[in-house]
DNA sequence: TCAGTTCGCGCG
DNA sequence: AAAGCGCGCGAACTGA
């Protein structure tokens, strides 16, 4: 170990220059990247002493020379690598050339290796068999260090370098390495995702926020009226009901609703819908979505607003699904509901704009590529809309007669459909969407009409159905392990899923290379979605420019089916 | 009392 | 044998 103070050490600095490798972490005073700092930087590399460099007690030569180090062509290995790229873009040390990221290289292995923990600890005793302490982790890096903790520093980034070998060879034997190159070349692009935030503007929020509360007190005063059991009291502040009914308590709701007489077995919205022409079940159903909409966005959302950027910076895990993708928190942006009024209160900036693209039908186009399903690929080649196409099977409409409602609808019953959904889940789906009763005969013949047009889909099921093992890929490699015989649903779904991620992956990360130097954010990412903002004077070329890449990513994986992405210029996310 | 689980529901 | 899949979040519920 050689701790780094104000003595020049430009050799070290040479030497690690010229190391292909080198094992990077460091200690920050906390975990927010605004309000915290880096303090040590460490540095390991093969068959050289372990850095560690003091941040707060280096001269500006020695800072210049770290600078380009990072800056470097050197592969470099980290640990959760998001975390200390974030603190070090935002101290103005900003990370380039190859990352190698432990954590996700374990999360990639995960079913492979059976790991469900991914701290350093516990990979190092996983792959190591080497049992490390951790009582330094969290102690107090923004004053002076002792010798125990600048150890415990040099220590961690010295077993990166020989984490990392154990995790290439597991990667290699489980033919990974090509989607692990994938996951470690979108880092950058989630760096700066995180680092760039949503900006939202408050006061729409807060005048949503007052109607619904105003709609949400009128259904409850309704319904605790009409659902009381028990007599009402008098108490010395006035009429108020002592023993008031929990409308948010499904147990009491269900024995209320029974009382009244509706015959229920739970109260789900799919069996409420069932009763909604009782005004009881309506306003239930209103009072939901009003207090569902205000505990999970209306009131958790502006308390994500960061006090230093003014902007919502959202957690986005990188492998956070089984299926590769993403998965997004505090606040999970991937679940703002699509209503105008929600979206609309997600801005651009002044002077700049969004620009919003998303892949078209690319779940079906990746169905399309895996079962070669004719009649898909010819409506692909011909740039029909499938959803559009079974929307008009559904409503015994015309293609153009189809409403947009009717059209994100029809979506659910073509994921439905070829992900296996039985005869009962369209049924299901039918009265949850359209309010109307669809017989069971009648969802049979649709689900048969489905597979009739739908032939090579059909052909597909059958296939995976018969051949498939505990083993399940994507086009990228991506892996993923059993440890029983999936459900089928699972052997269909997972290839789809995690293919399309594969591709919004690719596309991020060329991206990132396409926009460095530019003034352009990457602000979001939505599944099959991307949104970025850039200065209004770009937003014309930004557009097309984003819609090129992403399209082109797709190409890399789908090599029979089109790919196409829609684009466009917006002032908020509603606009589309 | 508290941690863990389930329910219900928002998104793709 | 039967089956859409994948998440996160908050409140309610459960178990010790």
């Amino acid at each position: 170990m050689f701790v780094m103070g104000k003595n020049k050490l430009s050799r070290y600095f040479y030497d690690l220059r010229h190391s292909k490798i080198l094992a990077i972490d460091t200690e920050t005073t906390g975990l927010d990247p605004w309000l915290h700092k880096v303090r040590l930087v460490q540095i390991a590399s093969p068959g050289l002493p372990v850095l560690v460099i003091d941040l707060w007690d280096i001269s500006q030569s020695d800072w210049n020379l770290l600078k380009n180090l990072l800056a470097g062509p050197s592969i470099k290995v980290f640990h959760n690598a998001k975390f200390d790229l974030k603190f070090l873009t935002a101290a103005n040390l900003p990370v380039y050339g190859q990352v190698f990221d432990t954590m996700l290289a374990a999360k990639l292995l995960r079913t492979a290796n059976g790991i469900y923990k991914y701290g350093l600890a516990d990979l190092a005793f996983h792959y190591l068999g080497e049992e490390i302490d951790k009582e330094h982790q969290n102690s107090d890096w923004s004053g002076r260090l002792t010798k125990e903790q600048l150890e415990y520093a040099a220590r961690d980034s010295s077993l990166l370098l020989r984490l990392r070998k154990t995790l290439v060879q597991e990667l290699r034997r489980y033919k990974l390495i090509e989607v692990a190159k994938l996951e470690f070349d979108c880092i950058p692009a989630v760096v700066e995702m995180e680092l760039n935030g949503f900006l939202l503007d408050r006061q729409r929020w807060d005048v949503l926020k007052a109607q619904l509360i105003s709609e949400q007190r009128e259904a409850s005063a309704y319904l605790k009226k009409e659902l009381q059991t028990g007599p009402v009291q008098l108490s010395l502040f006035g009429n108020q009901n002592v023993c008031a009914i929990n409308l948010k308590s499904p147990k009491q709701v269900l024995a209320a609703l029974q009382k009244k007489g509706i015959g229920l077995d739970n109260t789900s919205k799919s069996s409420l819908i069932t009763h909604i022409e009782n005004p009881l079940v309506k306003v239930l159903l209103d009072y939901r979505r009003a207090s569902k909409a205000l505990q999970a966005f209306m009131y958790s959302v502006p308390s994500c607003i960061h006090p230093v950027t003014g902007r919502i910076h959202s957690n986005y895990q990188q492998i956070g699904a089984s299926t590769g993708r993403f998965s997004c928190s505090g606040p999970n942006l991937q679940q703002i509901p699509r209503a105008k009024e929600f979206r609309e209160c997600f801005i651009a900036s002044q002077g700049h704009k969004l620009i919003i693209a998303d892949y078209s039908q690319i779940e079906l186009r990746v169905v399309a590529e895996l079962s070669r399903d004719k009649t898909m690929i010819e409506a692909f080649k011909k740039e029909q809309d499938i959803h559009r196409l079974t929307a008009a099977l559904l409503t015994n409409k015309n293609l153009d007669q189809v409403t947009k409602e009717e059209r994100q609808a029809a979506k659910a019953v073509n994921f439905g459909l070829i992900y296996a959904m039985g005869v009962k889940g369209l049924q299901a789906y039918a009265q949850e969407t359209y309010g109307v009763q669809m017989t069971e005969e009648k969802a049979q013949l649709f689900r048969a009409r489905f597979f009739e047009v739908y032939q090579g889909v059909s052909k597909w099921h059958q296939t995976v159905k018969s051949s498939y093992s505990r083993e399940i890929r994507t086009l990228s490699g991506r892996l993923r392990q059993y440890k029983q015989r999936p459900s089928v649903t699972g052997a269909y779904n997972t290839p789809v899923q995690g293919t399309s991620a594969d591709i919004i992956k690719k596309a991020m990360a060329m991206l990132l290379e396409v926009l460095s130097g530019t003034k352009v954010k990457l602000i979001a990412t939505i599944h099959d979605e991307i949104i970025v903002e850039a200065p209004e004077k770009q937003a014309i070329r930004v557009a097309e420019l984003l819609k090129e890449t992403m399209e082109q990513a797709g190409t890399f994986y789908l090599k029979s089916i089109p790919i196409v992405v829609d684009v466009g210029v917006h002032d908020n996310w509603a606009e589309k």
